[in-house]
DNA sequence: TCGTCCTTTGTGAACGCTAACAAGAGGTTC
DNA sequence: GAACCTCTTGTTAGCGTTCACAAAGGACGA
């Protein structure tokens, strides 16, 4: 029902309420003196032709265009999605919209969804990593406010936003622990990881905090549930004493699930289980239903969108690593020992 | 390094480059005549000042943002991702940038957006549904192109893209026939939905075709694990013959895996298993690994971000339905008969 | 030598807003 | 009644591009 006309704009506002453009202008964006009446008929105006200001107009004019790109490494989007929802909610407080990009990992593609943003002039930048080692910061001149999300950036004087990765280990092992368990034992990920250093230093120093050693050196591996099938087997046999295990993985933890299952042991009647990722499908659909650590990765995202925001009001990041904690979601899988 | 002054603009280049503004634009966009050494020039000078032209200023000038809105209605992400991902694919060939919005389902939320991407002037919006029943158009007067991906807009004369369920189906049970089995049932999700009942009938029709009767009446119930093993359990009680089960999930499947398992039997051995989804942390945890419709639903991005860009070339869009067959990725669960 | 045409470059008016400033109306104060 | 407020509203110059058109300079034929 637009009319052929091009677009209503704020010339033709004014020209129906019998103001000036400037009066529009202050009347919709509540700025100025005005009359309440004159005001309202504005607004009236406005309503019935159907008036929808340009924001690309105003941007123009105001030099923010309250935007910001989103750059997201992790192509499945496990990780990347939490992120970006929290970050939806910090920037929304701002009526800011996202640009999200997919570098799929791939420099070139990641220059160029940088240029593209620049072009567009957004006001900022988070980039969304997978949990890995340290990225490189953002490649080519980037003038504007940028905020690195769960995998820091390699120059600290970045500001980035992380998981305590180590923090979550701690209440893993603690809530073990807790449920009368001594005997724990640890199969994670791939060896040289970081998440998968930090999380055996946590583990390490929660029991070490009580006086407890880790059942056998950690398992290292993969994040499959294969991995985690293999290893409930061969942990088994080699240290039978074994009464809970703390997996680097929800994926890890479901396959030690049913490795234990097939070996004869109870879940947790036998041994205890906590997982990391709280990823629901896995952790809701392993038998016992798995506690896991939550890496609350919204709330990360929430984090880099409010430190974004900060960031670009004030025209500088607040350099530094921000560091976000873990919870954890208990279920069947560590039921206390009766 | 980028100096204390507001930012180099294209009369700053133009000084440089001793031209015009006029020039400038036209050397750095291959627009009209210029001499081989101007152009050269201008882009020198342009490089060397690290010139970024304003695509918000060009906005304000064409009408076009090359940006593009995309709506999403599926919290968990596990559908909109891959369409988000095919849709970038598309797009990008136009240079086009997606802001996305998640509405998490809430009405109130989505009329915010699309009032927000309507002031940001997007030349289009994608919608990507949630697999449902279709979903009514988007609230509030948009005048730009909307394309509906994987759900349909209930507007028949809207542009829609989704997958071929019905078809999908098909594929299994085809695939199930081909590997020699007859007594074939169906677990499936909650009655009444559209997709399952699609797939019923696809079922239906695939067996009718080749002269067989479904093994019982579909069985319906939720898309959870759960659901799988307690089904399976009950389905083997019941209907002791079955030799293949089309399971309306993967996660289905996968509790269908496990539950036969319990009753004793074996997959393949006894029971072929085919899932849908193709959720590669559930196809291949899955033990067997299991048989599974793809949605290639970055195939629906893909054709939903290509016809957009061509509604917004000729202003309107192809109203219409159209539908992206399925694929078959066959893993160990479907393995033929010895 | 002039007119014509072609090629290359410059000029200035949009695009749709915002905000600084100007201006007009009406009221106080001395 | 002049000077000076205050309260509203109008005017207009940007913001950073693009593009239609004008203009300038050469080459060339008559």
């Amino acid at each position: 029902m637009a009319g052929k006309r091009s677009r209503v704009g704020i010339v033709d506002v004014a020209r129906r309420a019998g103001v000036s453009v400037g009066t529009v202008s202050k009347a919709l964006n509540g700025r100025g003196q005005l009359r309440a009446e004159t005001r309202d008929r504005v607004r009236v105006a406005a309503q019935e032709l159907g008036f929808v200001p340009s924001a690309v107009a105003a941007s123009l004019h105001s030099g923010r265009t309250y935007t910001v790109g989103l750059i997201m490494t992790d192509h499945h989007g496990r990780f990347s999605l939490p992120i970006l929802h929290g970050a939806e909610d910090a920037l929304g407080w701002d009526e800011t919209l996202a640009f999200v990009c997919d570098t799929r990992d791939d420099p070139i593609r990641e220059r160029h969804y940088v240029r593209s943003l620049a072009r567009r002039r957004v006001d900022g930048i988070i980039v969304a990593g997978r949990r890995t080692e340290p990225r490189p910061p953002l490649a080519g001149e980037v003038t504007v406010p940028v905020v690195y999300a769960f995998a820091r950036s390699a120059e600290p004087a970045d500001c980035s936003v992380v998981v305590d990765e180590e923090g979550g280990a701690v209440l893993a092992v603690r809530h073990l622990l807790r449920t009368g368990r001594r005997r724990i034992a640890h199969v994670t990920g791939p060896h040289g990881h970081a998440s998968v250093r930090a999380r055996v230093d946590g583990t390490v120093r929660a029991l070490r905090e009580a006086g407890v050693e880790l059942v056998g050196e950690p398992w290292y591996g993969g994040w499959s549930e294969v991995w985690g099938r293999f290893a409930a087997a061969a942990l088994v046999r080699e240290h039978p004493e074994v009464d809970a295990i703390f997996c680097g993985s929800d994926a890890i933890g479901r396959g030690v699930a049913d490795g234990l299952r097939d070996s004869g042991r109870r879940v947790p009647e036998d041994i205890a289980l906590v997982g990391v990722d709280n990823w629901l499908p896995t952790a809701e659909g392993c038998r016992p239903s798995l506690t896991s650590v939550d890496l609350d990765l919204q709330r990360v995202g929430r984090t880099a969108g409010a430190l974004l925001l900060e960031a670009i009001q004030r025209g500088r990041t607040e350099p530094g690593t921000h560091t976000v904690p873990c919870r954890l979601v208990v279920r069947a899988s560590s039921a206390p020992r009766q």
